[in-house]
DNA sequence: TGCTTAATTAACATGTTGTTTTATTAATGA
DNA sequence: TCATTAATAAAACAACATGTTAATTAAGCA
């Protein structure tokens, strides 16, 4: 059932604080391993590991740029923790059914 | 920023497959201890510390009737985890904006 | 070539996780 | 009271996570 080994990278990725802030800085855009790592009081290397570990897990991408390796998010895995949330959402949202009647509606205009 | 520590222990529970298939059965309801064990080959000590590490995270409350201590899931802390995803939902949803619209417009509703 | 900047690797300390087996607590019911 | 069932605690241990400092690779530039 629930076995795909992606999720658990994913999740252990976020489980952090540290990686965490480091995706909602990338939500406004590239960004080079050192411009990541001075908000924090953590070594370089510390980051460039929290770095491989959000890359493992397939939460962001790397490109290259001279000596820079830039960051950028991968909209992906992002999906995917949306997806496996919306399993449960109907368990405390109460719009959560007309939400996805709308959502419905719009693909089918979309495919239509 | 981003230091909440609860969201830490939220993902860290959910970063373990046997968690995630315990939350998953408690879709269709309490269950006890034992009732959660059954489907895993995992010694039973094994599935009550995964119940722990759940009830830590708040993903879960626990009750008593007898010897039973049953689960139940906690919607509280999944919502959470949706308000942190839907921090990204922009990123990848070109029908995020639309939807955003119309819940906010349906919390309108319920308010006026 | 040699210097500087960007980033990773190596080696290490320390703490946490996931699992086992054995022992213990606690409630039920004959 | 004693046996049974439900669940947790304790001790042990391997594997992994998170951080450090020091060393290394690799690109750019004088």
């Amino acid at each position: 059932m629930d076995s795909s080994p992606n999720l658990d990278a994913v999740f252990a990725a976020l489980a952090n604080p540290t990686r965490r802030a480091i995706l909602a800085r990338l939500v406004a855009g590239e960004a080079s391993v050192n411009t990541l790592a001075a908000p924090f009081e953590m070594s370089l290397p510390a980051i460039s590991k929290h770095i491989r570990v959000l890359e493992t897990a397939g939460l962001i991408t790397r490109g290259r740029d001279a000596q820079f390796r830039p960051c950028a998010l991968n909209p992906d895995a992002l999906r995917q923790v949306a997806n496996w949330t919306d399993q449960y959402r109907h368990i405390w949202d109460v719009r959560f059914d007309a939400m996805d009647r709308i959502l419905k509606s719009t693909k089918d205009t979309e495919n239509g």
